[in-house]
This record gives C-alpha cells, sequence and structure tokens, in this order.
RNA sequence: GCGGUUGUGGCGAAGUGGUUAACGCACCUGAUUGUGGUUCAGGCAUUCGUGGGUUCGAUUCCCAUCAGUCGCCCCA
C-alpha cells in the first residue's frame, strides 16, 4: 500500500504552482510599494508563545495546535498563525528601537491546525499577512485594510466586501461581556446547545446564531457599540472617515468578532460575496492589538495586521471565472531523428539555455510525430528537426508552428536564428 | 470532536452474487521508412481503498477501518 499525504494537506503540483508564484509575486510588489518589509520566521515555536500571544482559551490553542515536545524535552508547536512570532520577533530583535516606525512586516508561509478540512479549511495552509507595530493611529489601521483590499482587486477579483466593527479597548469588551452573560443567563436554556456553550467561551458568538437568530433575547441584547468609551467611539470614527476618503467601501457589522483573545479596537474582514462559494466566506481577518507586544514581554506598542489565506484566495478566484496570467511558451522544441542527432542535441540545448532561450528536447527517442505533438503541448513557437540527412549536410530544419513554414538553417547558427525571433 | 456523502486503470466514469470488469479522455504503437492540434486500427486494471465476515463463489451483501469530499463547531 503506497503512503498517502496527511490529511488536510496538499500537494501543489505544476500547472497550480504557477497560480500560487503570480499571487506571491503580486503580493510582494504591493507591500514593496506600501513598505512593508519581509521578515521569515521559524515555522515552530515555543508553545508558551502561543498559550500567551494567541489566548489559552481559544479554540486554537485548546485543540488545534500541533504542538510535540522535541529530544531536549522542549515542548514546541508548529505555529497556527503569524502574528505570535512577528511579535516575539520584533521584541527579541528590539526592533521598537528602529527608527521610522511604525515597524511594517509582512511574511507569507505555511501555518498548521489540526481542524477536520473541509471547503476552504486545511491542516496546513499558507497565510500571507503583515503587521505594523508601534502606532496607534487609525491611518494605520486604514493603510493595511487598504492593503488587503488591493492585493483582492489587482488579482481581479469583484465579489468581495470589507467588513468592519470596533471592539473598543479591554475594558469595554470586558464590561459589555458582562452584560451579555447577564441578560441572556436567565433563559439560556430557551437556546440551542451551542449557545449554551457559548455563553460562558464567547458570549458575543451567541448574537451571530444561525439557529437562534430570531429570538427576542438577541434582538435587545446589549450592543457593544454602547459599551465603547468616548476614545474608542472616536478611534473608530476616524478610521471610516479615512476609508471613506480612500473610496473603499466597508459594511458595519456590530457582531463581528475575532476567535483569537488579542484583538482589540479595530477588528475587520473580507469576505467572498460569489456565488459557488463554500460556506466558509472569510477571506482575510485582521485587527488590532494593542496589548500584544506587552504580553510577549515587550515594552507596550500598539499594533495592527492581518492574515489571508492564499487557498481561500485562489478559490475566490476560481469562483469568479477569474484567469491568472500564467501560461507560458517555449521558444523552441528539438525534435532528433536518431542517436546522433540526440547526442548532438544534448550540447545543442545546453547552449541554447546558455543563451537564455527556453527549450526542450526528446529523451525517449519517440517517433518524430510524437515529438511534435509533445511541441504542441508544450507551446513550442519552434521546432527544430536534425535526423542524418541535415548532419550530412550540416544543416537544421527550423519550424513555425504557428503558420507551419519551415526553413534549411546552418547547424552553427540556429541558436542566433531562434535568439532573433 | 460530531454529522452527511463518496472510494472501480494516469484522469473521468458505467457495471454485476458466478467463466473474458463497459465506455470516454490521456498515453504508447501502427496505417504514413522523417513532420503537430484530423481520421482509422491496436495496446494499456492478475483487479474494483484496506481488513474481516456471509457464501460453493463477491468488485457487487454485512461489519470495521482508512481516505477524499461537504457541513456543524471554529477559523485563514
Amino acid at each position: 500500500m503506497s503512503i498517502n499525504i496527511p490529511r488536510g494537506t496538499q500537494d501543489i503540483l505544476p500547472g497550480t504552482v504557477e497560480k500560487w508564484q503570480y499571487v506571491e509575486q503580486v503580493a510582494r510588489e504591493i507591500c514593496n510599494q506600501y513598505q512593508y518589509k519581509e521578515i521569515r520566521t521559524p515555522i515552530f515555536e515555543h508553545t508558551e508563545l502561543f498559550e500567551r500571544g494567541v489566548g489559552d482559551t481559544t479554540d486554537i490553542v485548546q485543540k488545534e495546535m500541533y504542538t510535540f515536545t522535541d529530544r531536549g524535552e522542549r515542548s514546541l508547536t508548529l505555529r497556527p498563525e503569524g502574528t505570535a512570532a512577528v511579535v516575539r520577533s520584533y521584541v527579541q530583535h528590539k526592533m521598537f528601537g528602529y527608527p521610522d516606525q511604525p515597524t511594517k512586516l509582512f511574511y507569507q508561509g505555511p501555518m498548521f491546525r489540526y481542524e477536520r478540512p473541509q471547503a476552504g479549511r486545511f491542516r496546513q495552509f499558507v497565510q500571507f499577512g503583515v503587521e505594523a507595530i508601534g502606532s496607534e493611529d487609525p491611518a494605520v489601521d486604514a493603510e493595511v485594510i487598504s492593503l488587503a483590499m488591493e492585493l483582492y482587486k489587482r488579482l481581479g477579483l469583484k465579489e468581495f466586501k470589507l467588513v468592519l466593527n470596533s471592539l473598543g479597548d479591554a475594558a469595554s469588551r470586558a464590561s459589555h461581556k458582562e452584560a451579555l452573560v447577564s441578560h441572556f443567563e436567565p433563559r439560556i436554556e430557551e437556546f440551542c446547545s451551542d449557545c449554551q456553550t457559548r455563553l460562558k467561551k464567547n458570549p458575543l458568538r451567541i448574537l451571530d446564531c444561525k439557529k437562534d437568530r430570531d429570538h427576542e433575547l438577541i434582538k435587545t441584547a446589549p450592543s457593544l457599540k454602547d459599551y465603547l468609551n468616548e476614545e474608542s467611539t472616536a478611534y473608530f470614527e476616524k478610521l471610516q472617515h479615512y476609508l471613506t476618503t480612500m473610496g473603499i467601501d466597508y459594511e458595519l457589522d456590530p457582531n463581528l468578532v475575532r476567535g483569537l483573545d488579542y484583538y482589540n479596537h479595530t477588528a475587520f474582514e473580507i469576505m467572498s460575496s460569489a456565488d459557488g462559494f463554500g460556506a466558509i466566506t472569510t477571506l482575510c481577518g485582521g485587527g488590532r492589538y494593542n496589548g500584544l507586544v506587552e504580553e510577549i514581554g515587550g515594552p507596550s506598542s500598539p499594533g495592527i495586521g492581518f492574515a489571508l489565506s492564499i487557498e481561500r484566495l485562489l478559490a475566490a478566484l476560481e469562483a469568479e471565472s477569474i484567469e491568472l496570467p500564467v501560461t507560458s511558451v517555449l521558444d523552441c522544441y528539438f525534435i532528433s531523428m536518431g542517436e546522433k542527432a540526440k547526442e548532438h542535441f544534448v550540447k545543442l540545448t545546453y547552449q541554447a539555455r546558455q543563451q537564455g532561450l527556453k527549450v526542450e528536447m526528446d529523451y525517449k527517442s519517440r517517433k518524430m510525430k510524437a515529438q511534435l505533438k509533445s511541441a504542441d503541448r508544450l507551446q513550442a513557437k519552434y521546432v527544430a528537426i536534425l535526423g542524418e540527412d541535415e548532419l550530412a549536410e550540416g544543416i537544421i530544419l527550423v519550424k513555425k508552428m504557428e503558420s507551419g513554414n519551415q526553413e534549411k538553417i546552418e547547424l552553427d547558427h540556429v541558436i542566433d536564428y531562434l535568439k532573433k525571433q
């Protein structure tokens, strides 16, 4: 029995990998324009980092981490998200002391969560994310959000929307949570079993429940908005003002909550609204985390960032039938008839490639017809045919595939000829 | 962690309790001693995810298990 790929992971094969490369390239271009610099951190960290950074009450930490003990008895964890590690690095390398704050970073790489896979969800998935640490200014929030929106826009996506909310500061959040619990608790048995567990874990989620959405208590529930203090409200309004002046449309959703503990103030999601997209519509999630740097052991530094999944991005492109410009053509396919010609091509393909040409040859001594078929499949612009007769004459037949026109070229001049085309 | 659904060649996909497991695509070979995307002919699964059971006999029935897929929880 052969061994298969682990559950929830995927091989990205030629034919698909080009799409990934294209998306990654566009993301890098945008980051360069926005002046976000790439950071690469390990794919595993001390388990404690995520327990403290992500929050040990979250589902991620409680049941989704790939945690293992190494030979030195250290508890390590395959990173389930990127922000904690970036912040760890920010603190460890004292980036808060760098000139030109905020520190603007981006990362891209695999993340790992032990979950049941489904459409848009994997155990290993690739996130692209940015973090801007060291400034608490709604203009930075606006910049970060606009960066994410720009990526989808540049790739040609149309059916997506920005959803925005403010969670306020920690105090606002806590008092709202308390209010929610005392609002629902007396009659919680009227709600579904999910909501009953939500009451203790994350009461805000009850507002979101699909089953209980018509319950009167949901309509009369205390709104987070009413628990935002003056500062939080002003911050949120300023951000909205900036987005409006940038021409970025958004939708306010008071029930938008992010799953990780570290968020406060700005929370946002970019969601696909394309038909036929799976149940999971979130393409990108992000928000502000003003307490996180301190939590990780650094000086109090406010930050904001987002993470998006390349898998979901590609799925969204697919749902909208958007083709990325990734086709590749071959300059020339070398067709050999006979052993001598093939031997000559071993040298010729090498030389052609040194000259910057993209060429291929046959390695299976197939019939000319089969070789021409390959040339066709590889979208070769030209084909160069060499057999006993040509070798004797010192020439080679160069055929333009599109027109079918064919001419004799001196064997020593093929590369030059091809380069001029 | 829970639930639905599927599992036959490289891919797609029929099928039946019983001597030889359709078909399509792809691929290879030949018709055409050296010219592509057309045509025609031929080739390509000791085998129907895996293990066990029922049976004279199972790819077809039953059980288990694994995997894919979709959904719930939650999230990117």
